[in-house]
DNA sequence: ATGGATGCAAAGTATTTGCAACCTG
DNA sequence: CAGGTTGCAAATACTTTGCATCCAT
């Protein structure tokens, strides 16, 4: 019995707690989601899932995300291109984001240093933190290698 | 002559050099933008630009904002919900910001050794940063003292 | 059997693009 | 006057929704 199969029973048993209905679709779904290593665009997905389970359709996949955030098992993660991006939320540490801008390649960090700092900010300002984002955009190891040849960074047009 | 004329001077200039041309239409997207704080959405743009000039398309926003984030007056921001946002970002310093979840308050500021500790976060994992976005949420000092006696905190999600 | 879920297609938004006319440099 | 820019409409891209049918409970 792998773990998978443990964080699928606690999501279904999540929804049905909320009178939400379990199918096999939102098992492959699910399943698809937690492969992908817990980020993923709905695309991306939708194309996954499709290897497992060819009828699967779009609207399903967003319907099933939709209701995935709504019960708090994932996270809307937009980062402005391509369609939108979905984040396991569930039984995870806080972490933060190294975003790609060439490939889209997301690393996740924890930084406590900078957390901490984060604190102090706040309680200067009298703010009580509930959350943060903090998401570093650029050029990851790979794409620099890959410009350094090709001299070919995106500019937007 | 105001500082307004001004900005829109500089911007003209920076798009002369780049031998992109200027028009009245750009003219009163960059004043508008400017009139607005230097925070808005593409539909608002949009709308309070053709109080100025009832003719000017969405398309040409569109084209306008793009050329101003190409040309690096602008810079796009919160994805996810409507249409998209943009700030202004010439001669002005890096920021970040403090969100109220409560009344919605923005509150922006700057914290160097954050922005070092992100450069050694970066180097680690080989990459080359170009921007970052690091948002705080919370209650601010003022809904704290509201919500001592509403208590009517938010919960995050 | 009841009503939520599904696939499909159509409808909705948000944004971009083809084109002929127009205007800046 | 060359070629970038504009408005318009059509085209894209992403996401939601109406509907008949299906299926979990």
């Amino acid at each position: 019995m792998s773990s998978i199969d443990d964080v699928i029973s606690a999501v279904r048993d999540e929804a049905h707690r909320r009178g939400v209905r379990w199918t096999s679709q939102r098992t492959a779904i699910v399943e698809t989601f937690l492969a992908s290593g817990g980020h993923i665009s709905v695309e991306d997905l939708h194309r996954q899932v499709r290897e497992i389970d060819k009828s699967v359709s779009a609207a399903t996949v967003y319907r099933t995300v939709n209701m995935l955030v709504e019960i708090g098992v994932v996270q809307k993660r937009n980062f402005g291109h391509g369609s939108a991006s979905f984040e396991w939320a569930l039984n995870r540490e806080h972490h933060d984001h190294l975003v790609c801008l060439q490939c889209g390649t997301i690393r996740e960090f924890h930084h406590v240093d900078i957390e901490t700092l984060q604190e102090g900010v706040a309680k200067e300002y009298g703010f009580t933190l509930t959350s943060h984002r903090l998401e570093l955009f650029g050029l990851c190891a790979e794409c620099q290698a890959k410009g350094e040849v090709e001299d070919d960074l995106p500019v937007k047009g």
